[in-house]
DNA sequence: GTGAAAGCGCTAACAG
DNA sequence: CTGTTAGCGCTTTCAC
């Protein structure tokens, strides 16, 4: 910059007002350090620019688990695209859920100056995150955060479940089993509340054999479902509900290696599940709200004073079944 | 800083140090340095950091046209796998295919000083990105840089592509339809030519009433291969080859919509390909690798002085063939 | 309309 | 081992 105002034969200052396009530049001045700037290859520094502006690096921090997962790429997407619009860039971070590594990246988030945090976590408290939520406005994503106050949005996980349940006992089920994460992510605890709740309201037991919680890792998510296809008769499941779209794909694998399948239905939808060979039924909402929502409400926070600071809100996007053909198997087809 | 300083009863510059683990600082400043680091809530400031250091804002820029597609999913997973190991991190940002997109976001990752960018652009003239790939470190990914030299990391188009029409061809067929992107895309244009190679190859004359390219918006692909299917008997393809992911997910609805369908073959893997009602065959890579081989160039040159640099660079990721069913359908079922 | 001085938070290069 | 000085590239403040 210093460059381009020698070339431009003018002061420093004026080369910055006239690059950020401020007022009290003549034509003339901005027409030769437009000329200057383009001689020179000149872009402005935005790291110097935002570190004596004090505030705004003009970005947000994502923290997923894996950009690989639909669920999080559609998220990441919709955050990207309503930051775009304010002229913001963001960094996603994948912890491939480990708790070391989410605290890894929050802190190197928040040394980059990030404008806004959106976060989602694995189960634990969230405590490490106080101080970064203190001086940035933090959003926690699919999962509320635990141990501090945040704005969050959420999926209606127990009415969505509670759609699949009811879904699969009006096709006549009543061993149905839940296949989904360990219990400490909160996703997780929460559909199988929606799960239990929806069995006992239809006046059911739960049986709990069939409730099978394990990482989500394809392999192993596999494993569990082939074990409880091995059940004998009795104690088989007619129907299994998964937990994400990880445990769907992995019980549609081991369904499909079996001659006498159950029903299926899925949360979170999947690409081309209408095409599969048995085609899923899920219950589906849209994952890039999450995003949205959450990159508004950080947006939302960036452009109020301190005073005009909301209390933490909850946002909660919904859910609704689609039905596709596997979840409509009968219990004894 | 300062106020740790202050509290610590050290100087500036002490604190830098403790913080920064450098050598010469005695146990016990460093243990008070840690105190007051914790009693303020002190997270270093790397934009500070990165300007006074000269070099280094230990963040990688990434420039792709949507993350919603699994395919540059992987490539961002990847690239983020090898720059956390260097303590990086990885601004992603979507082009939407558009021209302008790519050139702000090109502005803004070079504003904010990245030391890596790593770029997937469209046809065209790639010389605004000419001077950024000047003082940054830049590949360009599953496309080459037309118009400047730099390192470049794509597929074997070609190659994938002779692999599909060879194996379509040892099933019968004759008349092979090809449904892709517009040919201002480097990749389209390859596949193509890898199309016409092997059809010219095996003695067979190009029908270009066979040869659909368009964009890959999903309704208007499935169009395209719909008109293909209404061709009269003598016209219409007993085979399609798609270009794309995209065009391979479109496709595949459109064919499960009619009663005769034809042979497909995708140019690139979907998850649960295997479990569509008609399996889907094709030409699989290793996406990722994309990413990853562009992440290594990036640290290669970044790890070497300006008199080691080595000249552009190309490496090519090898593709396969998956037949699963839909490729080996017959050119009279 | 334009410019000079000061300083954002940090670290390189020296001193001590 | 620790501190001082200067300055990264830019913007703020205030003067002209």
């Amino acid at each position: 910059m210093r460059d381009v105002a020698a070339r431009a034969g003018v002061s420093l200052k004026t080369v910055s007002r006239a690059v950020n396009g401020e007022p009290n530049v003549s034509a003339a001045v901005q027409a030769r350090v437009a000329a200057a700037v383009a001689e020179l290859g000149f872009e402005r520094n935005d790291l110097a620019r935002s570190l004596r502006h004090g505030r705004s690096s003009a970005t947000l921090g994502l923290l997923i688990e894996d950009v690989t997962n639909p669920f999080y790429a559609a998220i990441a997407h919709e955050i990207e695209q309503v930051a775009a619009e304010k002229g913001y860039l963001l960094i996603t971070s994948s912890s491939q859920q480990q708790e070391e590594r989410e605290r890894e990246l929050v802190a190197a988030l928040t040394r980059r100056r990030v404008d806004g945090l959106l976060l989602v976590l694995g189960g634990g408290d969230h405590g490490f995150v106080a101080e970064a939520a203190r001086t940035t406005p933090t959003v926690f994503l699919d999962r509320p955060p635990v141990g501090i106050a945040a704005d969050a949005v959420l999926l209606d996980n127990r009415g969505g479940m509670h759609q699949a349940i009811e879904h699969l006992l009006e096709q006549g089920h009543r061993r149905i089993a839940f296949v989904s994460d360990p219990g400490e992510l909160f996703t997780a605890a929460e559909r199988l509340r929606g799960y239990r709740e929806a069995l006992t309201a239809a006046g059911l037991e739960i049986d709990d054999a069939l409730v099978r919680l394990g990482r989500h890792d394809l392999g192993e998510a596999e494993r569990i479902v082939e074990a409880l296809l091995a059940l004998p008769a009795g104690e088989r499941p007619t129907a299994i509900v998964t937990g994400n779209n990880r445990h769907s794909v992995a019980a549609a694998r081991a369904l499909a290696r079996v001659p006498n399948p159950v029903a299926l239905v899925g949360f979170d939808d999947i690409e081309l599940a209408e095409l599969l060979a048995r085609p899923l039924t899920v219950v589906a909402y849209d994952a890039g709200a999450l995003g949205r929502h959450g990159a508004e409400l950080i947006f939302s926070r960036l452009g109020a004073t301190p005073a005009e600071q909301p209390p933490p809100r909850e946002i909660v996007v919904p859910t609704r079944l689609i039905a596709r053909g596997s979840g409509e198997l009968g219990p004894s087809s």
